[in-house]
DNA sequence: CCCAAATTGATATAAAATACCAGTATGGCT
DNA sequence: AGCCATACTGGTATTTTATATCAATTTGGG
């Protein structure tokens, strides 16, 4: 999912591209996903931006609804947000460390998903894929 | 996964299975998941158990430490954790209200898990499948 | 029974998220 | 272009959540 994509679906659902939410999208996309939202404030700030850390932890909330990106927990107490690219996120993360290595590969079928939309009356629009173990180094 | 399973497990990994921490895990498996550290304080507390705090959270990063719990977010900022029954846990989640529904099916395959363990080095004890979607009343 | 180590739980502290609000930018309208 | 209603911003204050500390207690091995 890249910038323009990004502020077509905020358009979509009624909300502006401003240039503040433009800047996190940026940064967002510089450092693809998996911050904290102080995380990602504070590089901005040290990337000369002046967006508000209030702006930052907003927007994120925004794109998290309109399906952009997904908060998970990370090991700290702050959620961590990952990007969901064309709707889907898979990632490995250590029980012990939470090193954290994402992956491509999918097995979610469209039929599971069609079954599910179809029971429980969701539009289905994403998912994730979280698998849980013991990285190498903490075996 | 049932409470001998769990302790067990405890003591497997090193761990006493004290009075305190079966504690936990009975109010766990009463409620079956799905609440922060907080909501399981207090439902303990209202059920007249003597528990700390503390206890309460360190149980819940122990379990999630040997794989009986996961934290996931669940739209409030605290650390909604759920039960990974036989290593495993699925559910919808709502983008918008972040009303939750499990379902059984699994369409983790075990060539997948056996591919990424060989791959990133990881033993892998369990997985989450959360879909993201809008539930019938947001739509 | 005795001791070292693990665990507990109260309190203190830090971190993270949210509420609030006055000011600013935006887009639709005339 | 100018006006207005509304969306958005960003600072600060507050609340909520998580972690650190530490003395007291419990536990299991010798
Ligand atoms: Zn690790
Ligand atoms: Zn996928
Ligand atoms: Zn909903
Ligand atoms: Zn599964």
């Amino acid at each position: 999912m890249n910038k323009s994509q990004i502020k077509t679906k905020l358009t979509q659902h009624g909300h502006r591209p401003t240039a503040s939410r433009l800047e996190v999208v940026d940064a967002l996309l510089t450092y693809h996903g998996h911050m904290t939202a102080d995380d990602l404030f504070e590089k901005m700030r040290d990337g000369g931006s002046n967006v508000g850390r209030m702006t930052v932890f907003r927007t994120l909330d925004l794109l998290a609804e309109i399906g952009v990106v997904r908060p998970t927990y990370g090991g700290s107490g702050a959620a961590h947000f990952v990007l969901l690219e064309d709707g889907h996120h898979h990632h490995l993360v250590c029980m012990r460390c939470s090193t954290t290595v994402e992956f491509a590969e999918c097995s979610f079928a469209d039929e599971l998903s069609q079954q599910l939309a179809n029971q429980f009356k969701f539009r289905i629009e994403g998912h994730m894929l979280e698998i849980y173990g013991v990285c190498e180094s903490c075996q």
